[in-house]
DNA sequence: CGTATACTTGAATTGAGTCAATAAGTGTGG
DNA sequence: CCACACTTATTGACTCAATTCAAGTATACG
């Protein structure tokens, strides 16, 4: 199911997100040994990189592509936990089993390590243990950002804060500024943003037609949001409206 | 506004909680070494342990007592991000400010340390790093599913579903099980359990008294609360029902 | 004892969900 | 290139779970 991409050389040092990756804080040997570890692996849309539940034996580094991990209760209903963006790694801090499903959003590239192997290679890498943890609590910090926006927004608040956060962590491509305004892809359907905020996809488009229709945002196409009043988007994210 | 309890010897060693704690992987002699860094502190009901945004600069075990971690919104709206009972770390996995503001529910006696000699203990003390991480691992595999309750259950779902892991998480008194049922004490005001599940008080008290009318809980006194028929809480928790 | 605080209960309201229909893409094979 | 099936997104009408607003009750406290 998976594409290996053989890089010669020292696959490593040439990554393109290395500086905004766990990895940024090697040195050139150390990057070296890195390489030694890591297999590069390729997705399809709609892959699954990793079901809950499993025993974690892989762990994977985020290359390109957007990943989306869900959690699922047994009626089927389902919650996604996160987005997960290049520079992002998965199951680091799982403990025995993976705590959520991981599926590609997009095409994916995803640097894959043996569990048992990097924690031997962090043992030697204290700079990158330290990231790795500083990851970690970031995660956290993200985790109950989000349990405030699921328990305690309106479904206006959620949809514009997630904008803005989604458009915040994106930092790659053209910000596209024509008079303050913002393109921002939005690679997953609106269900999956629903199952985000704890939302129909109904809820969804009805705001965001609704922001279109007041002058806040534009949709040139589903995909794709302009951030046009990014002021009103803050106020609305607020709930000063 | 702490009180300081100053205990002589080897206060780590005699100490009740020690087994569930990230102190249970040290020997006799890393409790003494261990004994030279911490401070007991104790906190009466409602006190703030420390404030959301402030730097890092204690991180505390907790040894008795239930905290309360919250988050605001700026219009004032509140999410308890959790309940922290003995056994648990309190700023370990924050980055450079913490998240969330701490305060105690109930009496409470902590360990505080300060943090950056905490951490230059643990580089020594590999064995109890490795039971801080697993902490933060569970830490966030509760976080989501506090998600996943938040974003995707309904009011008697996410109160059965509290009702079933405070009571799980309640080792230490007396289960006073007299035919299966289950007495659990919730030290937390009802707008604490409604800011922890995103509902609002009245919901909260509704949805008791509606389990109290069924026969699935007592409620002898407020604080106190009997878990008659667990196949039935299990049930509602699940939405099977 | 009065007063503040927490909890419960009731009635009315509403935000978001459900159900249902339509529109807009997307891709396939003839 | 077009017709067909298929999926995803939008829109509308109606419903309902949970909130809001408003008492009322119990409990603790000085």
């Amino acid at each position: 199911m998976s594409i290996e991409a053989l890089d010669p050389a020292n696959p490593c040092e040439a990554c393109a997100i290395r500086k905004e990756s766990v990895c940024a804080a090697l040195t050139r040997s150390g990057l070296g040994r890195l390489s030694a570890i890591v297999t590069r692996v390729g997705f399809a849309p709609e892959q699954v990189v990793f079901t809950e539940g499993q025993a974690v034996e892989q762990v994977f580094n985020v290359i390109e592509g957007v990943v989306r991990l869900t959690r699922l209760l047994p009626n089927g209903r389902r919650q996604v936990t996160g987005f997960i963006r290049p520079g992002s790694f998965l199951g680091l801090a799982c403990g025995a089993s993976y705590g959520h499903t991981a599926e590609a959003v997009t095409d994916l590239v995803l640097c894959r390590f043996r569990r048992d192997r990097l924690r031997a290679f962090l043992q030697e890498h204290p700079e990158m243990e330290r990231r790795v943890l500083a990851k970690a609590s970031g995660e956290l910090w993200a985790a109950q950002s989000q349990m405030l926006l699921l328990g305690r927004k309106t479904a206006r608040e959620k949809l514009t804060s997630f904008l803005l956060s989604w458009a915040r962590s994106w930092r790659r491509p053209e910000p596209r500024a024509n008079g303050s305004a913002r393109a921002v892809e939005l690679p997953m359907a609106r269900s999956d943003i629903a199952d985000h905020l704890g939302l129909t996809r109904e809820t969804v488009s009805r705001i965001l037609t609704s922001l279109v229709l007041d002058g806040t945002i534009d949709i040139p196409e589903p995909n794709l949001v302009v951030l046009r009043r990014l002021d009103r988007l803050e106020a609305f994210a607020e709930g000063d409206a």
